[in-house]
DNA sequence: TTGGAAAACTAACAAGTGTTAGTTAGTTTT
DNA sequence: AAAACTAACTAACACTTGTTAGTTTTCCAA
């Protein structure tokens, strides 16, 4: 691991715990044992963390959706991959997440702009799966925008309860998430 | 609306937009027309602000659910009521909502460890429901607590994407979450 | 062994932070 | 008329912020 990759870390994981702007140069300086101005010698400076790690992780969901939308299978079959990939791609890194999910607000404009931009065109390609759904006459009459967004509460929200030292592992949870998704809490 | 409301209101604004942390008294105190140090006339001090958001929002759902589980109902009709509740609630002040779900971090440790466990009990008594329905033998058996922080993921993020303006309100809203929730996405 | 890059250091900067102290003008109560 | 209260102000404090400049140390290939 080069240096650089251990500020990195570091970095996420005070953040995670602290918050993005609650965590100071200095804070993740001491924590990998030097002074705040030597990590510039090896990161541009505090925004490079967010944006790197922002853009990464939107570069993984959308590479993992683009392959279920590529292949042909029906809409459940579909939804059930995704799930897949996006639990998968979640709880890789639980730091990394949470500055995704939580403190991509905190980008400069521009970057917060393309970064926006990019969240809605994954949101749209899982939406499209929704939609899909309903064409097929397998998935019910429902508003797909409303719908999307309620499932990706739930997926997102994982990172947030999952342990990878838990009983619960990715491919159970993507499991249990599809299920439930598809036919809800009530039997019949 | 006394001048205190009219502070708190404002700040709970701009700290819904660029987040607790990055809104600054001086930021508060511009937005009222006043400086910074006369905002002490009013509010005990920035801390206020959040604690006294983040626990008046615990205290409304907190009413809410024990009214639903003091009555006797069946599960599916607890969880609608409590889903309705939970809404009515979230959708009342936007900007309190995002204080309430995002920034409860930022409180200081005695009192966010307050939050967390009046949090947990909140969490507890829509477990029960779910619980409720599995012993009724009409809801599957799901684990209870993966479940129920799902439901409230789904439930919480409405307050992301809810305008008043917009076309969806609030009861139409709980209904439908609460129709998702109970049968799913899938037709049968 | 030496030359040079890489990576650490110290010191400082300009700006911004929450908050307190002390004061003043205007209003309300005694 | 005197006293007390309200709500604003200016000024300042003590500290933290991200970042830069300039310097020294470390370390490896030639």
């Amino acid at each position: 691991m080069t240096r650089r990759q251990e500020i990195m870390g570091t970095a996420l994981g005070l953040m995670r715990n602290k918050g993005y702007l609650n965590t100071s140069m200095r804070d993740i300086a001491g924590a990998v044992s030097m002074e705040a101005a030597s990590l510039y010698n090896h990161i541009k400076n505090k925004e490079e963390i967010l944006t790197n790690t922002c853009f990464g992780l939107a570069e993984a969901l959308e590479l993992g959706i683009k392959d279920v939308n590529d292949i042909y299978f029906n809409a459940a079959e579909k939804l059930k991959m995704a799930i897949h990939n996006h639990i998968t791609v979640i709880t890789q890194d639980l730091n990394a997440s949470h500055l995704f999910i939580h403190e991509w607000r905190h980008l400069s404009e521009a970057m917060r702009n393309q970064f926006i931009s990019r969240r809605d065109s994954y949101e749209k390609e899982f939406r499209d799966i929704v939609i899909l759904g309903f064409e097929e006459g397998e998935f019910k009459d429902v508003d797909p925008k409303f719908a999307t967004l309620t499932i990706l509460a739930s997926l997102n929200w994982v990172s947030e309860w999952y342990r990878p030292q838990g009983e619960m592992q990715p491919k159970e949870i993507a499991e249990k998430l599809t299920q439930f998704i598809l036919s809800g809490l009530q039997k019949n």
